[in-house]
DNA sequence: CCGTATCCATTCCGATACTG
DNA sequence: CAGTATCGGAATGGATACGG
């Protein structure tokens, strides 16, 4: 979407966000680089994305500090893209994403893939916003404190 | 971005949930949707965006049942958008992407917006996928089962 | 294999005008 | 005020070809 449009826009960090990686290919991009996809050739199959908008969204994202490019594990001379720490902390994003998907958007019998915990291979819970107390908070338990 | 593209998509609960919100203005609308915003005026003068495309993205959010028309709450002729249940359980989306902005897109003496409790007043602590345990996960701790 | 460059079609978007 | 209609420009996206 257009850059920096709206006049209040850069006061709010979901704008902010969304200026970063409001469309769907970064966040898919993102989404395999936590599952472990670090290479152009394999975020171009497995996305099935033209190679300049790859292009593109890698610089993105690389520039935006969310990816960052280190040499090839293999010690070829291509290189490949990392998650970086910030990068890393879209990961609530992505969770939030995945199980809004899993929770609406599939019908019954429909197979999906899940999210698991490495440790016991089981499904994460829902995650949710808590409050300071560590309950879980409604958004009408919540309100945006807007700045003078 | 383009519709149901890629094969295997349609098993990725990521994927399928940013076919319906993948894009920043719908994100934008939900946004202030949480907010309490309801009517087509006010998001049309908040956001400062062109009305057909405004149009375009309401009609998108009721068909994907994440708005819902209502009757005006005034009495008036004219017919308010509010979140369904659906739409309702986007909100850890929307404070995922906040919190991330937060913490990353602002520098230090730049103020923004703050998510608080109803309650306190207070900024909600980060928000964090947690295992059965109830202990936060990092990405590294979790793997995405794909099905067969 | 990793990207860049180019071409073309499609979509997105903003501005404006218009209707109920 | 709520929405539709239309127009033109800009960005997006896919396909292909090319170069490091």
């Amino acid at each position: 979407m257009a850059r920096q449009k709206h006049r209040q826009d850069g006061q709010c960090p979901v704008a902010r966000s969304l200026e970063q990686v409001g469309d769907a290919w970064s966040l898919l991009i993102v989404r395999n680089a936590f599952d472990g996809m670090r290479r152009y050739g394999e975020f171009l199959d497995d996305l099935g994305i033209a190679r300049n908008i790859l292009a593109d969204r890698l610089r993105r994202l690389v520039e935006a500090g969310i990816l960052e490019q280190v040499a090839a594990a293999d010690g070829g001379s291509h290189s490949e893209y990392a998650l970086t720490r910030r990068g890393k902390d879209l990961f609530p994003v992505i969770v939030g994403l995945r199980q809004w998907g899993e929770a609406h958007l599939y019908g019954k019998g429909e197979r999906h893939s899940k999210l698991v915990a490495r440790a016991d291979g089981k499904p994460l819970p829902p995650m949710r916003p808590l409050g300071r107390d560590g309950r879980p908070l409604e958004a009408d338990d919540t309100l945006v404190k807007r700045i003078a």
